[in-house]
DNA sequence: AAATCAATCAACCGAAAGGTTGAATATCAC
DNA sequence: GTGATATTCAACCTTTCGGTTGATTGATTT
């Protein structure tokens, strides 16, 4: 588990990388677009989608000779994990937080 | 901004370092204590607290001879924004948290 | 079948990371 | 002042990182 840290904190400490994570934000991509607005060679961007997808950021799926790369932010609950467990952060799913205090008020007008 | 998440991931990559910043979360250190549980070298450890310094995770000051480590949690703060603005985690400190959520139920039961 | 396109492989390069050891620098205790 | 203690410096070593280029493999188009 210490291990995953390792490989996702030092996936992220790279800001091409990170840069490539934002743009899956919007929508899956082929390699060769995730390269585009890059100035470094083809190669290396496929180097870096080697190590997100190592980290479990994202996954990639061949289909014909394009291959696609999909976000995978559950990995990053791990280091969400970690900071929570640290103890200075308490990383919380907006979702989740808004359902949890929209149940807390009502238990306190039910009484 | 970037750069500074940059630095921050790879001092937190490191295995040793985050061991560290957990032991500093009991109380501030001197460098020769936060040595002692490790098998590497002194001034292997003192490299490691270097980086976290100069990622802002810690700081260190010189009483006489003795250099005392504190933890600076609020460079986390930059990781947790990054974690926010990246739109998948919504990290939230504990305490403002419980006050927000005190206050809330506080003006509910006041209608 | 031939040419093109998507992506990776393989070999290489320079720089940085993480460790070591031994010497150096302060500061403290006697 | 002498000796011990706390910490860093300096030089070195090996491994990893991030990049390059050119060749290679597969799938697609014409």
């Amino acid at each position: 588990m210490s291990k995953n840290l390792d490989i996702i904190f030092s996936a992220l400490a790279d800001p091409t990388r990170r840069d490539i994570l934002v743009m899956l934000l919007e929508d899956d991509m082929a390699v060769t677009d995730v390269a585009h607005p890059f100035k470094i060679s083809l190669a290396a961007i496929s180097k870096h989608l080697m190590i997100l997808s190592h980290a479990g950021l994202i996954t990639q799926e061949k289909r014909g000779r394009v291959k696609w790369c999909k976000l995978q932010p559950d990995a990053m609950l791990t280091v969400s994990t970690w900071m929570h467990s640290f103890g200075q952060f308490e990383p919380v799913n907006l979702d989740s937080f808004e359902r949890f205090l929209v149940e807390e008020l009502n238990n306190k007008t039910e009484i």
